[in-house]
DNA sequence: ACAAGTCGTGTAAACGTTCTCATAACAATG
DNA sequence: CATTGTTATGAGAACGTTTACACGACTTGT
């Protein structure tokens, strides 16, 4: 492997120069730039990323967290996310977290040890060893939630607007003429889940007849599966479920199948996120579309602006949700 | 930050000492090493990794790059090289290549600029900028194939018997008295689509009466959902379906219900890799199941033992597969 | 008592960059 | 002609580690 210097050696000018070629081109003669450039090609000299970040400190990395790589939810937040690195010349560190605190904190390492510039994590948390830092020095660091926001004001996050958007799926159901309707959440703990409940509330307030029986899942396809079979086989069951995610969602067709249901003459679904399944699920699933590759933009910026100071007042950003409705949703069974 | 040379001089002690204390613990004094734990614990300390991969050559970090994060499929191979990995000290980078040989390179060059320590691609092909290496030096390199073999014999690479496990589908399909069956490949120019291909025509051979009609889809659910249409509105349209992806069945179940038929009464239909959403689909869905997590076990493992220069003459391995009969399948429809 | 280990530690030279100064050559200005 | 400014380059000091080598203090065996 050659380095700077043999380039420098063999190119006759000082190693100065060679870098100077690579980070300030315009700085550097014409005739010895493309004396210096023809000798790097000829050496096939690549640049040492490790001296380089002992340098300057700098990795151009940054590392984006997710809860479960095998969700397409955080697949096509991960690719926005991307998107907008790689425009700016960043790489991206992909972390699979499984939910897991220890792997969550593993990555937020990486921060502190300077093998990235930025953290970007999926989730409302926090990983402690960042927010340690925040404590001891108050100052503002390069990390960055992603749906949804951190109880800490502190610490910047985009989401959409998730109380809105659950009120919304419950009145479309309402509207369908829906009375028993069936909420299967993701954890209690999750901001984002009780934001959503609230917003299933907050209709309930103004539709006094309408029922409501809430269960919590995890957001997988099982936990969909088995809340409801549990809420099939309550004594009084409902005739729409609302999973608040679409793989919950599919775990819950698969459950209406099993008890030999029609989607949706005899019980309606909705789900949340639209993943790219939804509208090939049988039948096309009635969701809430998160903008996730916006989501991964933005975040990317708002972290983007703080790494290279960019003075920026912007802390939370929300944006905009849209209720997707589609075949799996339909007019409450007559009693 | 603070540095070794702060905890050394905290410490009382030489900056040798002190990464002794973290590299080879046993080499030094009881009494001594505890002193030096306390002052890291006390400062804070975090050893700059930059530093420490410029000095050594080692960055313990390994690229995987998948050709479609998106894909489940991809995600549980992720899942086991991380299990393995994790297990063996080292962090995964993953790396999403859309299917583009640009971003493939540029994973591939994380690797030559010593970013990381080695790179395990899924699929079959060969980064230039590492086959270049290849070419010249001739000594092996820290890179191997999953889930396809390289042309190429230098490079190790582990998968499963395509061809048999095509043929089993075919016989499992021709055993329920199927006779037109169509088949919707993935880009033709993968190896293990010929693999597949291959089996197909294998089984044909001794069973003539069988007409198999083969159509090149792209893997993903719009391209299972396009070429089916176009199957079932050819002149005699085949009794059963076997797409080379499960991504591309659920188009094809998508398909069937655009053009009211029933699976597995009407038509019926087999897919390929077993992912999680299979067993939920609507009918469940009649596959081949690759064990991804051990695959990505066993890619690790021997890229590991020829980063740690474990003697290893293991070139390629083939793992177990295993047709997973659902309910997608059934018997031919009568004419 | 001496030679030959062992053990714990320190010294200092790398590793490959970047970047601040310093310098030299030359042009423009008074 | 002297001064000032501009431009292209070089010298060399960091950056924070690891590790080969050296050394002194003990232990052990003769």
């Amino acid at each position: 492997m050659s380095t700077i210097i043999d380039v420098a050696r063999e190119a006759g000018v000082s190693s100065a120069t060679v870098s100077r070629v690579m980070s300030a081109p315009h700085q550097v003669a014409e005739g010895t730039r493309a004396r210096v450039l023809a000798t790097m090609a000829r050496l096939g000299y690549t640049p040492n990323i490790a001296a380089k970040t002992l340098r300057t400190l700098r990795t151009d990395k940054v590392v984006v967290a997710v809860p479960d790589i095998t969700n397409p939810f955080c697949a096509q937040f991960i690719r926005g996310v991307e998107e907008a690195a790689s425009a700016a010349g960043y790489a991206v560190l992909l972390g699979d977290t499984r939910y897991d605190k220890n792997r969550e904190e593993q990555y937020a390492m990486m921060v502190r040890r300077r093998e990235a510039d930025g953290l970007i994590l999926l989730g409302h948390g926090t990983p402690t060893c960042l927010r340690e830092v925040l404590d001891d020095s108050g100052r503002p660091l390069p990390f960055i939630n992603a749906c949804g926001f951190s109880p800490d004001p502190r610490i910047p996050a985009v989401q959409i607007d998730n109380l809105h958007a659950a009120a919304e799926v419950i009145e479309h159901l309402a509207d369908l003429g829906h009375k028993r309707i069936g909420i299967i959440s993701g954890p209690r703990a999750a901001p984002n889940s009780k934001d959503r409940i609230t917003g299933v509330h907050s209709v309930q307030l103004e539709r006094p007849d309408l029922e409501i029986s809430a269960v919590e899942g995890d957001f997988s396809i099982n936990s969909g599966l088995r809340r409801t079979l549990e809420l099939l086989d309550s004594p009084n069951p409902p005739t729409a479920i609302f999973c608040l995610s679409d793989e919950m969602a599919m775990g819950a067709l698969a459950a209406f199948r099993e008890r030999g249901l029609t989607c949706p003459r005899d019980i309606s679904l909705a789900g949340f996120d639209d993943i790219a399944y939804a509208q090939y699920m049988n039948p096309p699933l009635t969701t809430v579309r998160q903008p996730m590759e916006s989501m991964g933009h933005e975040v990317f910026r708002i972290l983007h602006d703080f790494l290279t100071g960019t003075p920026s007042l912007v802390r939370r950003v929300t944006l905009a949700h849209q209720l997707i409705a589609r075949e799996s949703t339909g007019p409450a069974p007559k009693a």
